[in-house]
DNA sequence: GTATGTGCAAACTTTTTGCACTTCG
DNA sequence: CGAAGTGCAAAAAGTTTGCACATAC
């Protein structure tokens, strides 16, 4: 399921960029991680397979693909940036509770939001992307296959 | 239109916070700013009235606001917070080329919203609250009353 | 070979913290 | 008066920058 490092290569040769160790691996731990990480956690990822990597280097490799349009910067309330390797357009639940982010992709809410907003004109704002913040709390792991008391 | 200073006070002895001019400051600062201001913002502007309040004092006011839902941090894709003192459900346009952030409320589109997840479940996951970033950007703003060329 | 990218360390920005002092109720 | 809030300054996070060196193409 993972994509391959070739995969990785032809996005950057793609965009016209160098391909470099640092932002293959880069590239892979977004998409390994898959969990929206932190500069911190790209970081730590990174460093098990390339232990030289500089901080400084992670953050100019991540503006570089977001300029370019390989991964997205992700809102958060909190301080730190997040990122996030899903280039398709969906949506984020935000847990109340901790700092998780979970993707939710819905064909048929986003057809109702166009069609929403096909008819309602918003006076001089041209809109480029809608995206749902879903605020809200991951109910406890139930195992589902063993019965409730 | 503006807010009173006693609705201030009333805000706060309302979520049991002991009223202080930092306070009240902060709060009037949001109000009249009224354009998500960044902290820096709220700071300059309290500091018109009351020169002397620690920049420190802001961050723990903002906080203590926040926590007992006064305000409410707006997400954003840069680093620094902003603060918004609208309660009510609404909206936030994003403009791509500025850092700018305008509301967009409409009871129709949170009507739609809310059927959507009525039917809609997400496994494992109790919604909240539903934002949309609508992302774009503003048009010149063309004088209507004028006759275009 | 040359433009582009990286390492490293310093600097900057934003936010948090600790503690003595002050103020609200 | 006592609990809660503030001022101040130091420090912690998070991010950016400059420049010499290294690497991709």
């Amino acid at each position: 399921m993972a994509k391959k490092v070739n995969d990785y290569k032809e996005q950057l040769v793609m965009k016209g960029l160098k391909v470099t160790p640092q932002r293959l691996a880069v590239l892979q731990a977004i998409d390994e991680l898959h969990n929206h990480p932190t500069v911190e956690a790209i970081a730590e990822y990174v460093r098990q397979t390339h232990p030289h990597v500089a901080v400084g280097t992670i953050y100019k490799v991540l503006d570089t693909l977001v300029e370019k349009e390989l991964v997205k910067r992700v809102k958060t309330e909190s301080d730190s940036m997040r990122y996030d390797g899903i280039l398709e357009q969906h949506h984020h639940l935000y847990c109340s509770e901790s700092d998780r982010i979970e993707d939710f992709a819905d064909q048929e809410l986003d057809d109702i939001l166009m069609d929403y907003f096909r008819n309602k004109n918003i006076p001089g704002f041209e809109i480029e992307e809608i995206k749902l913040q879903i605020k809200g709390h991951f109910m406890p792991a139930r195992n589902l296959s063993q019965k409730e008391k």
